[in-house]
DNA sequence: TGATGATTGTGTAAAAATTAACAATATACC
DNA sequence: GGTATATTGTTAATTTTTACACAATCATCA
């Protein structure tokens, strides 16, 4: 299928994570705008974000949860799964895999890799960590295709360069220099401070 | 000064934490172009964001990127400068705090938050931590107007409204949970797994 | 069973964001 | 000093995103 907006990507996997609430919380039908109420979005915006994704509803009884889950993920998930990377397992990359552990079967954290002593060759939350300088083979190995950087940001542009030269496809950068990748690699990056002045700017008077 | 769009916000911070490491390595002007690769933006929309902050530049040598910072500083920062606090020292909150403990002169952390016993009146990187109890008093007392949430998610919604009773003006929120807010404050939220889950999609073939 | 009304699905309109186009202009070079 | 050229500033066009409007539909209940 053709490739959504990315807002739209982005919706779904936010409109995801509270179905999957509104299920553990034994919710088995859903409106458009009881969701675009969790979501400070319009009925019309989910509706048609659901359209996009060829899915539908139910007149006056709403949307399936259990199946707009499953289609959601059709969307998102990869039938074969993909593998994931943390480089730089300091707070930010703690933080990070203790959250995502276990939260999605189709992404795996299969790696993580650090210089520091103390964490090379040693299991951590149940994921193996090891040198960089076994990037290569470990990327090759456990065919991981989605590198999650959270370095210091004097190290991001090498261990980048890794990535990109392992072989990988998706990168999510937290370190706080702007990055440059080859067409083929698809980059994302995000800033706390940008959320946080953004914050700052709009809740000014 | 009219709000400017949410959107040309987040670019000029962005722009600036690059123009700032621009100074540092020297460089004194910098091309509309320029700024835009490092950003993998076009240079007319870096011209656009500059036009619509009222800033302007020097035919033929482009944009003095001491003023520039200036320019921006003058837009995001309140000259007065605005508390912030953080709530949950967990993962999460710790990695925040270090990151952006003295990045930016007029945004100052002033308090922690937790209820853990181990870090109630103790100073962790220099902010002192307390009990979410004193959250009231402390708020005032230092006029803290904005909150970052990192709590566990079933904590959320209650800090929060302790926070907006406190008088807050703006939450920066990252837990799991999307949280309804009144008007008068601001909202922003951030998840991960989006993230890594757009990545995912778009770098999947 | 038929009317009622709430909700979905979607064509169309509006708004917002981005890009193209280009005149104005300052610099560098001859 | 004059000319070529690179760059800014900005209007207009385009594209993308969001919202409106409303027909189609189907549970519900009289
Ligand atoms: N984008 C954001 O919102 C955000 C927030 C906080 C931190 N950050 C950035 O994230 C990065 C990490 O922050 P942190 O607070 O976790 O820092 P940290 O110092 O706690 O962690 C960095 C980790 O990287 C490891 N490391 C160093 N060199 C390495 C290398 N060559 N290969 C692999 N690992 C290496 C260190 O051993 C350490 O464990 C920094 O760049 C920081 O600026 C970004
Ligand atoms: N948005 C994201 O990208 C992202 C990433 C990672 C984690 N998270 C979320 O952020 C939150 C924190 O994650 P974490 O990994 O730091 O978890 P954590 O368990 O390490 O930290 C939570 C902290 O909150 C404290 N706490 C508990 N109850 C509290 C209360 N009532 N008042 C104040 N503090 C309280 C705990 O003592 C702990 O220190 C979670 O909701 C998690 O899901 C979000």
């Amino acid at each position: 299928m053709q490739k959504l907006p990315g807002k739209t990507v982005e919706r779904l996997s936010e409109y995801r994570r509270t179905l999957i609430n509104c299920l553990s919380e034994g919710k088995s039908f859903i409106y458009s705008h009881e969701l675009a109420h969790m979501h400070h979005k319009t009925a019309v915006q989910v509706r048609r974000d659901i359209m996009l994704m060829g899915f539908s509803g139910l007149q006056r009884k709403g949307y399936d949860v259990k199946e707009m889950i499953d289609a959601i993920s059709e969307i998102l998930d990869s039938p074969e799964g993909q593998n994931v990377a943390i480089i730089g397992i300091g707070h930010l990359g703690t933080a990070i895999l203790h959250y995502f552990k276990g939260k999605r079967a189709k992404l795996n954290i299969q790696a993580l890799f650090d210089t520091d002593p103390q964490k090379i060759d040693r299991i951590i939350d149940g994921i193996p960590c090891y040198h960089p300088e076994k990037l290569d083979d470990i990327v090759h190995k456990y065919r991981i295709n989605i590198g999650i950087l959270t370095v210091p940001p004097e190290k991001a542009k090498e261990l980048k360069d890794q990535l990109i030269q392992a072989g990988i496809r998706g990168i999510l950068n937290f370190t706080t220099v702007p990055l440059k990748v080859p067409d083929h690699v698809y980059l994302e990056e995000y800033d706390m401070i940008t959320s946080i002045e953004k914050v700052a700017y709009f809740s000014g008077k």
